[in-house]
RNA sequence: GGUCUGGUAGUUCAGUUGGUUAGAAUAUCGGCCUGUCACGCCGAGGGUCGCGAGUUCGAGUCUCGUCCAGACCGCCA
């Protein structure tokens, strides 16, 4: 039977052991160095480059031939592995080349509009436009290999604790509730549309009231909101969910998953559990629900300890709080102006930045000087646990607002000092969220996890008269202040639920329309059960080291939501509109 | 919806106080070169300074508008 190999080998396997063996490659022409009487080629494909060598003395044809290629020529060599006289100890086949006496150019190439390399010189816009180009850079190849590697050992790890993988539909049901949903019109049913899924919550509940017991699922989930450099419109979550457990259930068995990831793929043990830390707390020491715990810097409220103390500033303010800067005492007045200007950006919004700078020799030099003594200002550096050669930054004003800055403040710190080391990891469990938010502009309650979220019993009397301070079986899992999941026990009681319902403002009708067929679910004996959804694609960058998601996902879409390769959202015909009844207000 | 930053050669960028022919690197093309691997040397081509208007004797540079991109705020149960 006639057949074409294309190759015997890839182009990264060849080595010494090789030497001398007639092997057939094919891959991408990286790059031409023609040295005159010779000329070297490295072949690129997935698994690596290898050099080919042409010598005009033998082979005169094949010389001039390769003249004719460019860089990413696609073309099949045959030809007899030989040692090289001078090697490259820095690509894996380095030792070894291929003396090609035949070629194949298999398909040329335009030239690219940014070089393929390690280090390209194409801007991001350009390189989404041509990504299936990007792909070949080692770089976003990689991240994709290692996406790859870490959904298998989810699959791996949570098969093995008896989970099952199950398909859930993506053209669902809209709900008013949660982030906006994505809508898709239904042809067959005039005027009504399909949602698609901003997570499958209803339907692994569902499944836990079959007695699936336990289920996951890799999905792609949906949110028309805006974008982020961690937000994309349609991303990918881990989505978990078990019945007859306990909050403390959930988080051991997601833990040791995490963990898990954690050895096979970085080799990286953690040889403690988690530590847990509630909301409240996470707010108070670090003045957000995902704080960065690689490095302490916990704030300090001075609120109590200064009383009235004449300083306007802080008296007229709802909160005074700061932190310790280690070593920092050293900083200048442009360091502290350039500080302050940071957190006076529109985006942060502190008014002022107050600093105490203890001096290595002891003394004290400060912003306040004129408000407050030595005595005060040792008082404060004791509160802080500050040592000589520290500077304390201070911040006063309303509570949020200031927690929320002083939060921003101390991640730039945490940065400056090199606390926020890529290749350390500090997992944290932020449990104990609240159960309601109250919303200003609804002048209502909203769930502040998702309305399935069931509160603690020794709260639940508060439900009646103080719902605001009602807290939740709900969990995150923070690494390196990035929330990585989510999750809670959910309400299996369909009397429960029709409070929360009520409780959020839903009507009878409302709740019964969006949501009875789960009420009526729960009437047919649903187990108790709960679950927790992974950012995969923050999963995938965390592990990565990046701080986007774009570059794990293989054909992530622009800060508007456009796929610039494939120009989507675009229109379409007036045929497709009319077809699905639907008339368009204006068109562009 | 808002704030900020940017848009100049294929690409990444520089471009001073508004003033002569808009530069560099890299990529590309041509020539030379037998051990390169960021090859080297010599040479060449390559520009609607995002788009539109305005100010000015004169705009890449200043003003306004607009489009695009990025970061962030709002938003993201």
């Amino acid at each position: 039977i006639a057949f074409i190999m294309y190759r015997s080998h890839t182009c990264g396997e060849l080595r010494l052991a090789d030497v001398n063996k007639e092997v057939t490659l094919s891959g991408w022409v990286q790059k031409i160095r023609n040295l005159g009487g010779m000329t070297f080629i490295d072949l690129r494909d997935r698994y690596g480059i290898t050099q080919l060598v042409l010598d005009v003395e033998s082979r005169k044809d094949l010389s001039e031939e390769a003249r004719k290629l460019g860089r990413e020529f696609v073309v099949q060599i045959s030809g007899k592995v030989a040692e090289r006289s001078n090697k490259n100890n820095k690509i894996a086949t380095g030792d070894v080349e291929i003396l090609v006496d035949k070629f194949v150019l298999l398909n040329p190439s335009e030239l690219p509009p940014f070089t393929i390399e390690d280090e390209t010189d194409g801007g991001d816009e350009l390189r989404m436009k041509y990504r299936y180009l990007d792909l070949r850079r080692n770089p976003v190849r990689r991240n994709l290999e290692l996406r790859h590697k870490l959904g298998f050992e989810v699959r791996n790890y949570l098969n093995q604790q008896n989970f099952i993988e199950t398909e859930t539909p993506v053209l669902i049901k809209s709900t008013p509730e949660g982030a906006r949903d994505f809508i898709v019109p239904s042809r067959m049913n005039p005027g009504e549309f399909y949602a698609l899924p901003q997570s499958p919550q209803v339907f692994k509940q569902l499944l836990m009231v079959a007695g699936f017991d336990r289920y996951f699922q890799i999905v792609k989930c949906f949110r028309d909101e805006d974008l982020r450099a961690d937000r994309q419109p349609e991303f990918t979550q881990i989505d978990c969910e078990m019945a007859f457990v306990e909050q403390q259930d959930v988080l051991n068995t997601f833990e040791g998953m995490t963990k898990h990831l954690f050895k096979v793929i970085k080799d990286v043990e953690f040889d403690f559990k988690f530590p847990q830390m509630s909301f409240e707390d996470a707010i108070r020491y670090y003045g957000s629900d995902k704080p960065d715990v690689r490095f302490d810097m916990k704030f300090v409220e001075m609120k109590d300890m200064l009383g009235e103390c004449g300083f306007k500033v802080f008296d007229d303010a709802e909160y005074v709080g700061g932190i310790c800067a280690e070593g920092c005492a050293s900083f200048t007045r442009k360091d502290l102006d350039k500080l302050t200007d940071y957190i006076r950006k529109p985006q942060i919004g502190a008014q002022g930045l107050v600093y105490v700078k203890y001096n290595t020799d002891g003394s004290f030099k400060s912003s306040v000087d004129k408000f407050f003594d030595e005595a005060a200002l040792t008082q404060w550096v004791e509160a802080y646990g500050a040592k000589p050669g520290d500077l304390l930054l201070i911040l006063a004003g309303q509570k949020t607002k200031t927690q929320n800055a002083l939060c921003q403040l101390r991640l730039e710190m945490g940065e400056r000092l090199g606390f926020r080391d890529k290749n350390k990891f500090a997992p944290l469990w932020v449990v104990d969220f609240p159960l309601l938010e109250w919303d200003e502009e609804a002048e209502r309650y909203h769930a502040m996890h998702h309305p399935f979220t069931s509160p603690k019993k020794e709260d639940l009397a508060l439900l009646e008269t103080d719902p605001g301070v009602v807290r939740a079986n709900a969990y995150d899992l923070v690494i390196n202040g990035v929330e990585i999941g989510g999750g809670s026990i959910r309400i299996h009681d369909d009397e429960l639920q029709h409070k929360m319902f009520q409780l959020l403002g839903f009507t009878e009708e409302e709740a019964e329309n969006q949501f009875g067929f789960l009420m009526n679910a729960f009437k047919y004996g649903a187990p108790p059960h709960g679950g927790v959804a992974f950012g995969f694609d923050r999963l995938a960058s965390l592990f990565a080291g990046i701080d986007s998601i774009r570059d794990v996902i293989a054909f992530p879409k622009n800060n508007s939501g456009r796929d610039v390769m494939i120009d989507s959202p675009s229109p379409i015909a007036k045929e497709q509109l009319d077809e699905l009844n639907i008339a368009l207000k204006k068109i562009k």
